[in-house]
DNA sequence: CTGTTAGCGCTTTCAG
DNA sequence: CTGAAAGCGCTAACAG
C-alpha cells in the first residue's frame, strides 16, 4: 500500500465523456441540452457513454454561464405554524414537477432577518416567493426588481400575488354569531406587519357595523399559543360574548386559557378561528374560516413559473376566497 | 426616447469593483475571503468601493471555483406530518446561524422520488441530512461516499446519525398500561421502511413479553389519519384493550375511528400516541411518548457542519431519549 | 502585502 | 451536424 495519490472519486466532467465518446465538449453539452442540434446516433451513443461513467451535469457551472440556477427561494415567518406546512409542501412539489430546487427560510417573524435570508438566496435562485412577507413595500419593490418575486397574503400593487380572502369567512362568521344573538364581539389581532391581519379585522369591523354589533378588539402579539393564552382575560374584559382569532394557533391558546379561567366554550362564550387546519381536533371542535394554504402555495409557484417563461409583468392578483365552517365552538349567548 | 442598450442594472462584479478601486481583482477577492493577507487601509477601501456599487460576491461563481457551496439539504418524507416542521425550522435556523442556505426536499414516503431529490441536490450542496430516510441502506451508504451525510432516525453503521430513542418511552407506555390492568396490548404500525416503526414495534413487543403481556399488531398502511382511521375495526377486532399507535397522526385518526364506532376513550379502550406534538390539543388528550423533533433536527445540523470542518469521519450515534407523558386517553380497561 | 496567471465545468457564438 | 474558442465571476498558487 503506497501512498499513491488515489484521485478521490472525483465526479466524471463534460471533458472525460466527451475523450470517451471520441466527440468535442460541445457535443455532449448539446447531447443534454439542444439534442435537436445533434444526429440522434450522436446524441445516443453520448448519453450512453455519460451514463456508463455516471454523469451528471454540474449545476452550478451551468448556472454561472447561463444565469439559470433551477432554483427558487421560499420565505415564510414560521415553519412550525400549521398554516405553513402544507403551503410549503404544496411549494415544493410544484417546483420539484418542474425540475427546481427550492430553498426554504424562516423568518421568524422578523423583518431584518427575512432581508438577510433573502439576499442569501438572491444570488442563486431564479426567483423568490414570499409568504406573509413582514417586510415593507419599500423592500419588497426593491428586491421584486432584480428578480422575479411572488407574494402570498401580501397585496402590493404591481407584484404578483395570490391572496387567500378570509374577509368573504369572516363575514359569515359574525353574520352565524349574530344570527345566534350574540350583541359584541371581540377580534384577537395577529401580527400588525401581517396583511392578513388587517384584513381579518378590518373585515371583521365592517361586518358588525353592517350587522349592528359592537366590534372591539385585543392583540395577541405574537400570533402563539401563549400569545392566545394571554389574551384570555383581556378578550373577557371587553363584554363581548364571541371572539373571531387571527389565526388558530391564537385561538387554541384562546381556547385553553379561557378554560383556566373556566370561561366555558361555547356555553358561556363562543370562539371562531381562522384556516382550518387544526381546528377539527380542538376541544371542542372549533368553528373557523376555511383554509386554501395548500393551493396558495401551489399557486404561487406556478405563477412564479409563469413569470420566468413570459417576462410580461403582468398585474397578477389571483384571490382564493373563504367560507365559514361551523363546528362546536360556537352557540348562543347565555343569559339574553 | 432613443433605443439606447440599457446596460440592464447588471449586478456588479469583482472586475468592476477591482478598477474602481484601482487594484487587482484578487485584491478584491480577498478583501472579502481573507482580509488578514491585506492591508487594513486596502481591505477598507475596496470594501467600501464594493458597498456603493452594491456589489455581493456571486455564490455560483465562487463554488465553481471552490467547491463550497455554502448550501446544505434536507429531506423528510413528509412536510405536513406534524413531527417534521420543528424539526425544519431548527435545521433550517441552525444552517443559516453557520451562513448556510437549505434545500428542502420532500418524498412523499417514496424511495425513488427521494433519490431523485437527493440527487438534484448533491450537485449544488456541501451535505445533507436525510431525515426518516426510506431508502435502502445499501443506496445511503452509495450517496454518503459522494458528499458528507447525517441521518435522523435511521441507523446505519459508519454514517454520522441522529435518533429519537422512542424504546423508553414505549417500554413506558407499556408499564403504564399494565400498571392499569391492561392485559393484551395492540401496536398500530407505520411505514415499513421507517426505523423508528421498527424500533416501536420491536420495543412494544418486548416490554409486551417481559410484562407477561399479549402483544399484537396492525398495520395502517401509510402514516396518516385515514391510516388510523381505517384501522379502527382491526384494532378493536385483536380483543386487545390499548393501541400503542406509530405516531400520533395515525393516533388521532384511531380516536377518531373509534368514536365513529362507538367505542368510548379511555373508557372502553386506551390509546397511547407517540412524538408529542397535537397530543396536547385532542379529545381526549393524548397520553404520548415525548418528542425531541427540534432538538434532532439541530443536532444533525451541528452534526453536518462538524463533519465538514473536521473531515473525521467518526463513526457519531447521538441519541435522544424519550419518556411517557401521561394525559387523558389512558385509563384501567372496563370490566376486569 | 499585491498582482499575474490559470483554471473550476459548462454553454455558446462563430466557423466550417 | 460538429468543433474551436471565448468566456460566466471568482479563487488560488506563484511570483514579486
Amino acid at each position: 500500500m503506497g501512498d499513491e495519490k488515489t484521485p478521490r472519486h472525483d465526479a466524471p466532467t463534460i471533458g472525460r465523456v466527451a475523450t470517451m465518446a471520441g466527440v468535442s465538449r460541445a457535443t455532449v453539452s448539446r447531447a443534454f441540452t439542444r439534442p435537436d442540434m445533434l444526429s440522434p446516433e450522436t446524441v445516443d451513443r453520448v448519453r450512453k457513454v455519460a451514463a456508463k461513467l455516471g454523469y451528471t451535469p454540474n449545476q452550478v457551472a451551468r448556472a454561472l454561464s447561463t444565469g439559470r440556477h433551477g432554483n427558487f427561494a421560499l420565505i415564510v415567518p414560521d415553519v412550525a405554524n400549521p398554516f405553513f406546512p402544507p403551503l410549503i409542501r404544496a411549494a415544493q412539489k410544484r417546483a420539484d414537477l418542474s425540475d427546481f430546487c427550492l430553498f426554504l427560510g424562516n423568518s421568524d417573524e422578523d423583518p431584518a432577518l427575512e432581508d438577510k435570508l433573502l439576499g442569501r438566496f438572491l444570488g442563486q435562485v431564479e426567483g423568490v416567493v414570499l409568504a406573509s412577507s413582514r417586510l415593507d413595500d419599500a423592500q419588497i419593490r426593491r428586491h421584486a426588481e432584480r428578480k422575479p418575486l411572488v407574494l402570498i397574503n401580501r397585496d402590493v400593487a404591481g407584484i404578483p400575488r395570490v391572496l387567500i380572502d378570509t374577509a368573504g369567512g369572516v363575514r359569515a362568521a359574525v353574520d352565524h354569531l349574530a344570527r345566534l344573538g350574540h350583541r359584541s364581539i371581540v377580534y384577537v389581532s395577529g401580527p400588525a406587519a401581517s396583511w392578513s391581519n388587517r384584513q381579518r379585522r378590518q373585515a371583521l369591523r365592517q361586518a358588525c357595523a353592517t350587522a349592528g354589533l359592537e366590534a372591539a378588539a385585543v392583540a395577541a402579539q405574537r400570533p402563539t399559543f401563549e400569545g392566545g393564552w394571554r389574551s384570555a382575560r383581556a378578550v373577557i374584559a371587553t363584554g363581548a360574548t364571541a371572539a373571531v382569532a387571527f389565526d388558530e394557533v391564537v385561538a387554541q391558546g384562546l381556547l385553553a386559557g379561557l378554560a383556566e379561567i373556566d370561561v366555558d366554550v361555547p356555553g358561556r362564550f363562543s370562539v371562531v378561528g381562522c384556516d382550518d387546519v387544526i381546528s377539527a381536533t380542538t376541544t371542542p371542535p372549533m368553528t373557523t374560516v376555511s383554509n386554501r394554504s395548500a393551493e396558495a402555495g401551489e399557486a404561487a409557484m406556478t405563477l412564479l413559473l409563469d413569470v420566468l417563461r413570459t417576462r410580461a409583468v403582468s398585474d397578477v392578483r389571483y384571490v382564493l376566497d373563504t367560507h365559514l365552517v361551523v363546528r362546536g365552538s360556537t352557540a348562543a349567548p347565555c343569559g339574553r
